[in-house]
This record gives structure tokens, C-alpha cells and sequence, in this order.
DNA sequence: ATAGTTCTTTGACTTTAGTCAAAGGTCCGA
DNA sequence: TCGGACCTTTGACTAAAGTCAAAGAACTAT
């Protein structure tokens, strides 16, 4: 059986078995839309964003946070610097609505796993957990942009925020590549995304002729242990071979040890200092052949 | 984290992000439940049926009945031996929609997938088959019924039918337990459910004082490499226990090799033939101390 | 300051989904 | 062969979900 049946196959066994239970119980006496909604509120948010994230027609939504509101299960107010926009938030009421659906559903999956011993249970969860980084990384899509883009430089400086937190001599944003050193013929700049989010990097510049360097390989916090950093790495490395470099190098500081651990598991072998970067410790280069 | 939470998280991720794909592209420009019913038909089917399988009210299935027909997508004609039930079909014209839908939904499904290198891929589609498998045994429920009641007697019947294929001198089905045998205290009979439907059963007799024997273990075709026969053999030693019996015994045929290994697995020990059954060629007893 | 854009609200719909009860034909067991 | 159980159809609803367009307030860039 190949890949796509397999998924299908355990799509539609979820969704009917698992997906069905969750609208159920979250709905109980209240139409379901506005269920959703009382849960996406969360901590508060502007309808523009709910409506995006739900995907919802913006006088439907307007309808239904007025209705909220009604029920005294949330309150609208103004943005405080743009008053077009609308906040929304969760009075004690509906935040006290949430939680108890939210006992509900977690009462049904309890019954649920009730058939399971603890050894199942634990092995469940592990496939779980496999299933759904997987999914997460499959998700995610990485392309080249412009070094000057606004994701571009978001991404840059989170990286240097990052690594300033890390180094113990901290790190200088000045250090970090400049737009044009990986626009155009100079270099690339890849971001990956995940949900329209920029949630990692990886820039490219060319170092001589025939040799290129890979610099600032970042991954957002929340989107660690995906595997994504190789997927950059790849895209990297492509882009070095479409661009006829024969070998890419890179450096790496001291207290980065899984980066290190990584580049070598990706064929990248040490060499001497191919530079004077104050921040480096270990330097790698590998051979491209394609 | 326990197991409850990261349950409910991994459902939350899977229906938002792929449960939603899935009945997206199944609708497309039609109603939703026109779109599963559709689906549903299959090679045909009756109303009655579909009625039960997707929970609908009978006026409303239908009209929807009424309206796939008049689209020219679904025909309907009556039963041919029960006049109050009527069948319901797809014309060539239904087919190619479902196909449709199906190659649809497929394609969805592969570009979600694109970002996964093969290795990536076959490790989804393994965490997935054990995250179905265990929701699947999560899902059976295994009760005490009467050993007279039809649920009891239907699974024997297929247990009978099955180990009759697999024997080479075949099985006679006077040689099943009778039912006072396995029913108040002569012993018990429990079947296991999934939705609603009997997938396996297992009897418990009274051998001797302070003896039980074991009888009939059987998982449906559908239901096997789940663990539910050793669901069923928990069951049984439990009751057993209720009983104060201390040993339970069992035989099993030469030719039921997994089973043998299974009871061994289960702590049991080879014993000398306790009766003249003339399908075991072994014997096997527990001791059963709780 | 002005034109164009963004966001929300409101009114006026339509479609989908689902429920309930009455009624009529059909089957089955006593 | 008669009464009760079953299955489907139909009529008459309701509630939820969603769409579209107009209008008004507020922001932004030039």
C-alpha cells in the first residue's frame, strides 16, 4: 500500500472515529461556530485576526462576537492604536465556559484511552508524536526571498537575538549578512514557513569563485526537532550547486554543539580557519557533486 | 505531559490541518452531505443502511436520496425480497463523480506529503498504522453476554466456520460449547464490540472445582494484530478469578501455531492432555493468583 | 488634505442541516 | 388474517451557517 492510500486511510479513520468526538463535546448546547470562536479568543484577539484564522466572513463574525457578548461570555472594545480594528476578549464567564468544555473533551478522551494499558497508552502517544512532527515538517515550505525582505530581516534579527542570548560574549546584530551580500548573483536567502509564519532561515553568499558559504542556519524555537534545519541545509545546497559552486563552507561557534553534530551527519568535514569571524570555533566545508 | 494532553493536542493539530482538507475537497460545489452520502453508496446499498452508518434522520436521507437522483447521479429501486426497503446505487454518472472526488482528494493528499523524503514518508505512514491500530483496540469494548444471546452465537458460528477452513479434518459445530455450559454458574461468555458490531468472544466453563477451562477464542478477520485476543484472555481470567478458580487450562490444534504462541507469551505452560478433545494437540494451564 | 485602503457593522438574503409527526405500504409472528 | 413493527415518504418547520453588498469610520501614503 503506498504512502497516500495509507494517509487517507488513517485520515478517514480519524476524522470519523476522533474529529467527530471534539466538535461534539465542544459544541454540547451552543452552536458550533460560536464554540469555536469562544475558544479561539483565547487570551483576547482582534476580529480581524479570528476571522482570518477561521476563515470566517467578516459580517458573520461581527454577528456572532455581538452574539458572544450578548450571552455576557466576552467584550468588544477598542484597539488602542487603530480604531478600525476590534478587540475581543473573554469576560469570567466565558473564560469559566472554556474551561469547562474543555474538561468535557478532555473527559471523552480520557474514556477513550480507558480501553488502553499504560504501555499502549505510552506507545500511542510516541506514534502520535511521530505522525504529527511529521506532518508539521511536511507543512512547512521553504523559499528563496529577497535578502531585503521584511520576513527576510524578522528572521535575521530573532536570529541575533537568539545567538546574543547564547554566546557568552553575546553577538552584534552589525555582524549579521547584509541585504545585497545574498541578493542576486552575490547569494540567496531561504525562509521557511510554516501557516504563512516565517519559522526559520538560512542564507547562502559567495565566498570566491567556484566556493560558497552558508551562514545564519536558524530555526525558530517553536519549530525545533522537526528536521527542518537539514531541509534548509538541502535547499542551501542546491541553491550552491545551481549556482556552480563546487564546495560550500560555513562556521560554527563553540556553544552550538548539536549544529556541529548536525553538519557533520550531513557529510561536512572540519578544516583550519577559513576566516577570522570572532565568533567561530570549528570550521566545515563539503563537496558538492551535482 | 500526559497522555490525555498530548492526545488531545495531536487531535486538535489533525483536524485543523488535515480534517479540514479532506472535507473540503470531498464537498468541492456540492453539499457536504450530498458529498458523503455519495460516498457512502459505494457498490450500493440500502437506504436503511446508510441510514444507520451515517446517523441521518429518515426524512432527510431521503430527500437526499431524491435529490442525487435527480441530478442523475444515484438510482433507486426496490429491494427485491423486502418491498418496505429500497436500494439506492450510483449511475455511471455518480461513479465518475466519486473517482472524481477520490483522485481529488489524493492529490491533496500527495502535495501534502511532496516535503517528506521517502524514508520521512514510510515513518508517517508507520507511526499512523500504530496510532490506528491502538485507537482501534481502544475502541472495542469487550462485555459479558449470555451465551444463548444472537451476538454469542453468531461468533461462534464464525469461529466455527473459520477453524472448520483451517482444520485439516475440518470442525463440527456440535463440538462448540452449549450455552448453559457457559452461562450463571456453569461458566461465561463474553464478546468483544467495535461500534456496535461483534469482532471476537472467548467462554469460560466450570472443568472442575477450583478449575476453569477457556473456550473459543476468536478475533474477526477485520480485528486481528489489534491485541484483542489477549483482551479477551484478560477478561476471561478475570472472571475466572471472580469465580475464586485458581487454574484455568486450555488446548489449542496443532495447526493454530500463533495462538500457542500467544498463550505461552500470556504465562502459559505446556501440561499433559486434561481431556480426550480430539482437535488440541496441546494443553496449557495458568495459575491465576489475584 | 485627500484618495485609496482597511475594518467593521448592518440589512437582506440563501443554502444546508436537521427535526418531528403523520401517513401509507410492507412484512412477520401469533 | 390481524395487529404490531418496520421502512420510507411527505409536509411543515427551525436553527445554523454562510454570502453579498452598501455604508461608515479610521488609517496611510503621498
Amino acid at each position: 500500500m503506498d504512502h497516500v492510500t495509507a494517509f487517507r486511510r488513517f485520515n478517514r479513520y480519524f476524522t470519523r472515529r476522533i474529529g467527530v468526538l471534539d466538535d461534539h463535546y465542544l459544541g454540547q448546547d451552543r452552536p458550533l461556530g460560536e464554540a469555536r470562536l469562544l475558544f479561539e479568543i483565547g487570551d483576547g484577539a482582534s476580529l480581524r485576526e479570528l476571522r482570518s484564522r477561521l476563515g470566517l466572513d467578516a459580517g458573520y463574525l461581527s454577528r456572532m462576537a455581538k452574539a458572544l457578548q450578548a450571552q455576557g461570555l466576552a467584550r468588544l472594545s477598542a484597539h488602542p492604536r487603530d480604531n478600525r480594528l476590534r478587540m475581543i476578549e473573554l469576560t469570567p464567564a466565558g473564560r469559566l465556559e472554556v474551561t469547562e468544555q474543555d474538561r468535557r473533551a478532555g473527559a471523552a478522551a480520557a474514556g477513550l484511552l480507558e480501553g488502553l494499558g499504560e504501555a499502549q497508552r505510552a506507545e500511542l502517544t510516541r506514534a502520535m508524536a511521530t505522525a504529527q512532527r511529521l506532518l508539521r515538517l511536511a507543512g512547512i515550505t521553504v523559499t528563496l526571498v529577497d535578502g531585503a525582505a521584511p520576513d527576510a530581516r524578522a528572521c535575521l534579527d530573532a536570529y541575533a537575538a537568539d545567538i546574543d542570548a547564547r554566546f557568552p560574549e553575546g553577538f552584534d546584530k552589525d555582524d549579521l549578512v547584509r541585504p545585497r551580500e545574498v541578493s542576486g548573483d552575490a547569494g540567496a536567502f531561504f525562509v521557511a514557513y510554516e501557516e504563512h509564519r516565517p519559522v526559520g532561515c538560512g542564507a547562502l553568499r559567495r565566498l570566491e569563485p567556484g566556493v560558497g558559504e552558508i551562514r545564519h542556519v536558524w530555526v525558530h524555537p517553536d519549530a525545533r526537532r522537526l528536521g527542518l534545519a537539514r531541509r534548509l541545509l538541502d535547499a542551501l545546497e542546491q541553491e550552491a550547486s545551481a549556482r556552480h559552486f563546487t564546495v560550500v563552507r560555513l562556521d560554527t561557534h563553540a556553544a552550538l554543539t548539536e549544529a556541529q553534530a548536525m553538519y557533520r551527519a550531513c557529510g561536512y568535514t572540519d578544516i583550519p580557519a577559513y576566516d577570522d569571524n570572532v565568533y567561530a570555533s570549528h570550521w566545515f566545508e563539503k563537496r558538492l557533486d551535482g
